[in-house]
DNA sequence: TTGGAAAGTCAACAAGGCTGACATAAACCG
DNA sequence: CGGTTTATGTCAGCCTTGTTGACTTTCCAA
């Protein structure tokens, strides 16, 4: 147990809770989420892409075949926006975009397999680093960290988080 | 015990360190985020500020004489850029610039009552969705986020992390 | 069949990153 | 003292990625 102040205390001290851990947390959200996206963002730099390719292309692989609209509500970016990033992948034909056959103004994305090889190497990097994140912590804390950030997500986007990791799994 | 995979097993499982874990690591920290940057970015539209701003406040909040060059390495952006914040802030009566005493060619930067009235608004609203995440998940969970964000950190950045920890504790 | 809603596209603008060049003042050093 | 370095500020211009507004195509329902 060793730091387990779940168990003794019965949890009534809420010494985890004052301003000061608070503070800590959210400033440790500041810079861990730099590291996050560090690796991904240096392999993008220089390839006329950044972070918002990124996240279509991992939502896409994601879930091949959705639709424009589908990746929309996921990114929370507007269609505008998700339509210059998705106009220039398509161009450089990292991603197909194929007219829906049921409704006709549907358009369903899928990567190429160009676009499957800047996936993966995208997101080798960026879980190597979290890969090492979880062994340097352990599983409980794993699950402690899981746990938090979930918590601290707006309900509507922890529906789509839920609905996006039980399809995976 | 429950998620004791560190006792029992020796911890050859390792099961929390599958891709798909990881996956759902990855994508809890999308989306987290974006909760975690959401009240404060509420409070800010309209007002002509964005998250530069903020980020300049709370630093400034945080180590108050703190000069350019300082927040320049935390924040991790260029002078030009830092500075077209900067000068808003101090225009606005949010922030003010003092010229060093020892070294006249530095600026201490310190909040004016009116920046910390914003900075009051912007960490109260942060914090409590962070209370109430960490109030969701319990301590043992917050002590779990807290290791594998560090555990997530840049080196160079978790040693500025560090420093401000245990400055402000 | 026609009018509205929905999906997607194009154009233009704003915030906030970036680089490069340059100015000033102060500190430092041989 | 004079040259160099350091800290800061500023101008100009670029890029990415967000925004809103206006428009087309397609679908569906009254």
């Amino acid at each position: 147990m060793a730091e387990g102040t779940g168990g003794p205390g019965g949890g009534e001290s809420l010494l985890f809770l004052t301003d000061e851990q608070l503070r800590k947390g959210i400033e440790a959200m500041f810079f861990a989420y730099r590291g996050f996206t560090a690796d991904p963002d240096r392999i993008l730099e220089g390839m006329d892409y950044g972070r918002a390719h990124h996240r279509a292309i991992h939502f896409i692989h994601r879930s091949p075949g959705t639709t424009v609209n589908n990746l929309l509500s996921i990114l929370g970016v507007t269609k505008q926006s998700l339509n210059r990033v998705l106009r220039t992948l398509i161009e450089d034909g990292l991603v197909e975009s194929r007219v829906g056959r049921q409704d006709k103004r549907e358009r369903h994305l899928v990567l190429t397999e160009k676009g499957a090889a800047l996936e993966r190497e995208l997101s080798d990097a960026q879980r190597a680093r979290m890969r090492a994140a979880y062994r340097a912590a352990g599983p409980a804390a794993v699950q402690g960290f899981r746990q938090v950030l979930e918590a601290m997500m707006d309900p509507q986007l922890r529906r789509q988080y839920q609905t996006l990791k039980e399809a995976g799994s």
